[in-house]
DNA sequence: AATTTCAGCGTACATCTGTAAGCTGATTTT
DNA sequence: AAAATCAGCTTACAGATGTACGCTGAAATT
């Protein structure tokens, strides 16, 4: 194994047990970089010779999640033109997302009103991503005009996110209950939103 | 003064240190006590003399804060009586809830997505009664279903928290505009469920 | 007046934190 | 083959934390 590799490997296994350590009711600002080396496999100090700062692991983690989110788009994208209720495969895709990925949602959430400013805006800027993709795809298969198409799209994130918070915490069987509740919101909001422009 | 009327006071000194260490990007989980003690001016261990632990203390935070949630709505009742409208209204009472009791909405909202399960379903206990009295509301006036009226007012009770979320951290002047938006998405979920009722 | 109660204090300790300093030994470069 | 690099280690230290223990003096009770 390269040298390279090898430290490649170790800043992926510090980047890991990051998000393990979140399982266990931790905020980013909440974990030590001694917890982070421990579950990594490695002394305190070598730490430093990955990331300056526990703030710099964090912003990566941020990243990490933000990448995650846009592979979820796309995921949801491909399902839709394969036909299907835009609104339902949404939901469903974004439920899968957070039952395969927890941690990175747990992330996503946690820091959109945690204490690091740096965190809410880096995760803001994700979300805000987001909420523009939907603008766009609204504006395509809708015809309304983009402000109107733009409130819309963020009425919907912010749902969909919000019963994310809870499904997170939610058996499988309540999960679904969430999603079908959300669903029908949304719904509401397509309605009226379409009755406004109209 | 009374050995009571004292004591007292000095557990009003704790809450009041509790409450301003959230200013400086803090969640219930991350203040210390020797930190409120310092801040209410008594020594680390008379802390005891008041709360089991930080725990404690923190549950007496969110059931103030809940309280504090429950005159808002009552003060908004009273205002819609005196006539108009009814989102306008809402909206503004809330948006000046969250400047006059910064720290109060802020509690609400890190501990509502934040570590520990006990402040979270705390805090979505005082939120679920928002949905619920809203929910009554529009029975009222509205002519809906049960299902449907909670559906919406639970749809609004998120978007109106999610906004409030987004003004905490913005200037007065984009505060107004926030509130805009989260009044035209409102509008949006009470045409799209009056549509979907009939 | 004598006794009990108890809010608040000071001291003390074990545990955790971030990180500075310098070493080691394998890998890479020359 | 010799030299340089550098990921990871050990040791060390100064802070901060929660909390156990026992004292004090004023207020409340008897």
């Amino acid at each position: 194994m390269n040298r390279q590799e090898q430290k490649q490997k170790t800043r992926q296994n510090i980047i890991n047990a990051a998000f393990n350590l979140l399982d266990d009711n931790k905020t980013l600002s909440a974990i030590s970089l001694r917890e982070v080396a421990r579950g990594a496999g490695i002394a305190p100090t070598s730490f430093y010779r990955h990331f300056k700062d526990l703030d710099e692991l964090g912003l990566t983690l941020v990243d990490e999640a933000g990448l995650a989110l846009r592979q979820l788009m796309r995921q949801a994208r491909r399902r839709i033109e394969s036909g299907g209720g835009v609104i339902e495969i949404s939901v469903n895709t974004f439920l899968e997302f957070i039952s395969a990925n927890t941690n990175v949602f747990r992330l996503l959430l946690r820091e959109h009103t945690g204490t690091s400013a740096a965190y809410r805006t880096a995760v803001h800027r994700e979300i805000q991503h987001f909420v523009e993709e939907l603008t766009d795809y609204i504006l395509e298969v809708q015809d309304s005009n983009h402000k109107l198409a733009y409130l819309q799209a963020e009425a919907m994130v912010k749902l969909v996110f919000s019963a994310g918070a809870e499904a997170l915490e939610a058996d499988p069987q309540v999960r679904a209950q969430i999603g079908d509740r959300v669903k029908q919101q949304l719904r509401f909001i397509q309605l009226g939103a379409l009755q406004k422009n109209t």
